[in-house]
DNA sequence: GCATTACTTTACTATCAGGTTAAATAACCA
DNA sequence: TGGTTATTTAACCTGATAGTAAAGTAATGC
């Protein structure tokens, strides 16, 4: 179940661990090592979270002697934004804002004018 | 662990019933019947998810006579948008095609002057 | 060739997620 | 009061996730 590239990209975006990988990535390749740095965790563990990032096509990995460097694939990330979209209406501040606000000149301008 | 926020809306929102289910609330309030209607599932099968989708402040709930009628909450969904900003750049075509540009610009100039 | 470095795989454990059926609750309605 | 409708709770099953330790692989470099 929830096999589709969605459900599987919020499913790997879901773990702290895996958005700290990401973040990480923005500042270019890093190494195995350099990712399992910060986190008190064993080896294994980071090559798993490494495993369901890559089956989210999140990251690229290669390699390059007894290395296998990490790379940020971020398109997973638009297609979220994208879906994200038929909500945004409902959470933006500055739209609601916007909205308010013409709503008030609207009205303002009924008082003065006398429009309908 | 990944107890936080963020992680509890990323993992509410890793289930295409439940991305369902909010989309079906972005026309308005909805009884847990009428949510349920569209899906090959039984009623406590939906009750589970519309707890996930609560407990990650994504819906709010109230009581109407025997109806325990579900609302949107998107603020949750507004916290995403915010943390994907610090990737935007990196999945946002116009950017891409405008850096792909300056990169073409780059390499040209280098070919005309001979920069290193 | 052999130790070292950099990972991955395997095997195992514990907990969680998504579903089920059957029973419980709670409000309406005749 | 007692039946119907709407929904939840409880108990259970199955498969996935997140971690571990220990062994395996593979390239480097003396």
């Amino acid at each position: 179940m929830s096999s589709d590239q969605l459900s599987n990209t919020f499913s790997a975006l879901a773990d702290p661990t895996r958005r700290a990988i990401l973040a990480k990535l923005t500042t270019g390749e890093k190494t195995v090592s350099d990712l399992a740095e910060p986190f008190d965790m064993t080896m294994p563990a980071i090559t798993k979270h490494l495993k369901v990032l890559e089956k989210a096509h999140l990251i690229e990995r290669s390699k390059q002697a007894q290395y296998r460097p990490c790379k940020l694939h971020p398109e997973p990330l638009k297609d979220i934004d994208e879906w994200m979209e038929q909500y945004r209406q409902f959470f933006e501040a500055s739209f609601d804002r916007l909205d308010d606000y013409l709503q008030q000149l609207q009205s303002k301008s009924e008082d003065i004018n006398g429009n309908e």
